[in-house]
DNA sequence: TCTTGACTTGGACTGTGTCCATCGTAGGAT
DNA sequence: ATCCTACGATGGACACAGTCCAAGTCAAGA
């Protein structure tokens, strides 16, 4: 992830053992961590990190684009490092596990020009749900 | 909705003003409201309802699968009474808006199952996120 | 080394949703 | 028609996720 502090820093980014650490938390492949869960593990190596400079953080990676929100039905946003690597998710019904998948086929090729609405579109986000192996 | 409130009704719910206020407020087409509105357009014909009646007749009716919960980005979940005609939804990123789409293709079919790791697939949500006509 | 404005802090605050003890009432029983 | 009672409604306290702000701190350019 030096390559992500290496970028944010061309952005004129000041760079802050602060946003070092939730950077390195963030590292890693099918990392779908909540904003706490961040903050609880960026506080191990750095304790008197606050909630605030998490969530800030986290807000301007993801505005940035450097890394993704997975957008949930009433529970807390996870965000996710993969932002680069185009892929869905498939998401736990009852325990709220993501994993990432690569379906086939483009969705926002689906959408006809008659059913957008006059949108600008930038995204289509796919969510599949279901219950676990554990779960299940 | 007497359509829904019949069905309830065979299902053994006790009906009371309440709940006939809450579904006759989700009526109809390309409703997308938050708990929040549901109460308080509900409040207008029943001034005393409770957010917590509200809270729970939404919980129980999507629970039935009579209304779907539209997953939202750090706001409020919406509530959709068009369950039973498949949909996806386009949103705005800015405002919040949220349309009903129809999109080609079947995004169910198109995750192999070497891409469901052993899960019990129940649903495929798409959301569409761009700008709305009035925010662009 | 100095300076400065961007960043961090922690606590208060807001919005969304849940819980719970108590009260009320729909609808079956009589 | 009236009574009973279990199911539903109430509202206030509570919990969780996230935001805001004033004051203090510090990275990095001069």
């Amino acid at each position: 992830m030096s390559d992500l502090l290496h970028r944010l820093r061309g952005r004129g980014w000041r760079m802050t053992s602060q946003r070092r650490v939730v950077a390195e938390v963030l590292d890693g492949d099918h990392v779908h961590l909540t904003a706490d869960e961040v903050h609880a593990r960026a506080a191990e190596r750095l304790p008197e990190i606050s909630r605030a400079t998490v969530y800030n953080t986290l807000g301007e990676l993801a505005a940035l684009g450097e890394i993704a929100e997975v957008s949930t039905i009433g529970r807390a946003k996870r965000y996710d490092p993969n932002a680069h690597h185009p892929h869905q998710h498939l998401v736990c019904s009852r325990c709220g596990t993501v994993r990432d998948v690569h379906p086939t086929g483009d969705p926002l090729a689906d959408l006809p020009p008659a059913e957008q609405f006059g949108f600008t579109l930038t995204e289509a986000e796919v969510t599949y749900r279901g219950l676990c192996p554990d779960c299940a």
